[in-house]
DNA sequence: TCATAAAAAATTGTCGACAATATTGATACC
DNA sequence: GGTATCAATATTGTCGACAATTTTTTATGA
């Protein structure tokens, strides 16, 4: 299922052109140096790389996959507008994966995910008492519990639909609308009820507290918008 | 989003030759006319559609990006396995999309869909009674029904995940695994339950059957396979 | 006979060039 | 001045060839 974890794993020792670049590209586009809705140049950017065409065009592909790329025939590629319905209508699907996920995490309560699970939180937990109330809750951290619990899903599928297809869209959306700490200490509580309800082996309450968590998120940006 | 539709529209005039060499491919690859788990020679491939090794390469990418097939670096393209494992992740991932999906569509109800899913409902209730008790229930007609829900919903990525993305998987299984009718007139009845939830604009609840419908249909492959 | 290593063959990755199409700019016309 | 038509330009689609890597075959030794 071609998971490639988080960031880029510069590790892989023959990785190809075509991936490099699409896993620089990808960095740019999601961070906004080449912004929302331009149009792509393939030559310019395959001389910018000193690659060539072909190469940079299967690095284009995979990220129209992954939806960060429109491509139409004979006329090219754009990088993927930013609106507010996309912005729903990416989490809608989150809570409804998500909320399967932590269901199956619950369900598998594998000894090594808890294991992992707790010790983030408590990472976290520190972190939030060091810079108490700021933004310490970096969207990385975020991440990364969202992240973890995807993983302890154990469904190859629903792991590649999050981490590698949605996860990127919704990095780009946090970067160019700049909407930083998504809700402090209130999203840390939540989390750490989350993570009681998976231990505890309750999926139904797991999804229940997930798809809610996901649903605040949401109606926070939706204000932050306005 | 690129949303093709069901059956490739060969109405585009302009498609390109990687385009249709992806869409040959792909039904061959569901119907399992190129073999489950069988590796794919790019050099051969190509002389058989008279196309050269970079169009074709473009149809293999995009059947990756639909997971049909897997490539490796240095090493090529496979299509997938079947396994009963990935069966159980795909439907565990469709109760949950098309659950949402079912969810939005309840709350937009717009006009046109649901005449058209009462129109098509009607259309399944005369085959059935026509073949009454027999495998009426075309795959093709359970298709219709799911296919036609998910677009009610209006959620752009959610249509695109299901119909581009999953579905293709879906119908590989079918096929290769041989399980023709889910449930005939059993299907049928609960499909009918799901449209009038939706129609009453009842989300929860629309959501709620729909999750029911996939789980059962999932057990009774379950079943099937032992 | 089996395991290991080297050589040969085949396959994939990358490139630059040409053809087909779309976009831009210039010109003529109302 | 604005619009439509046509030429010029630039971009994308497609191809065949070469380089890098993997797989297969062959050769060698215990």
């Amino acid at each position: 299922m071609g998971l490639t974890g988080m960031n880029s794993p510069l590790r892989e020792p023959h990785q190809s052109l075509a991936e490099r670049l699409f896993l620089t590209l990808r960095g740019e586009i999601v961070e906004g140096h080449i912004p929302a809705g331009s149009k792509i140049s393939e030559p310019e950017l395959a001389r910018r790389f000193n690659a060539s065409r072909g190469s940079l065009r299967e690095a284009l592909m995979r990220l129209e996959s992954l939806g960060l790329l429109e491509r139409r025939v004979n006329v090219g590629a754009r990088v993927v507008e930013l609106s507010e319905r996309g912005l729903l209508d990416l989490y809608e699907v989150r809570e409804a994966l998500e909320g399967m996920a932590c269901r199956l995490a619950a369900e598998q309560r594998s000894e090594e995910d808890l294991l992992e699970l707790r010790q983030m939180l408590s990472r976290h937990e520190q972190q939030e008492e060091l810079q108490a109330g700021k933004a310490y809750f970096q969207p990385e951290g975020d991440f990364d519990f969202h992240f973890r619990i995807v993983q302890a899903s154990k469904n190859d599928l629903l792991i590649d639909t999050l981490c590698n297809r949605l996860y990127y869209r919704v990095r780009m959306y946090r970067y160019q609308l700049g909407m930083a700490s998504p809700r402090a200490q209130r999203a840390f509580r939540e989390h750490s009820h989350i993570i009681e309800a998976i231990e505890a082996g309750d999926g139904e309450l797991a999804e229940l507290l997930m798809r809610r968590h996901i649903r605040a998120s949401r109606q926070n940006i939706e204000n932050k918008l306005r």
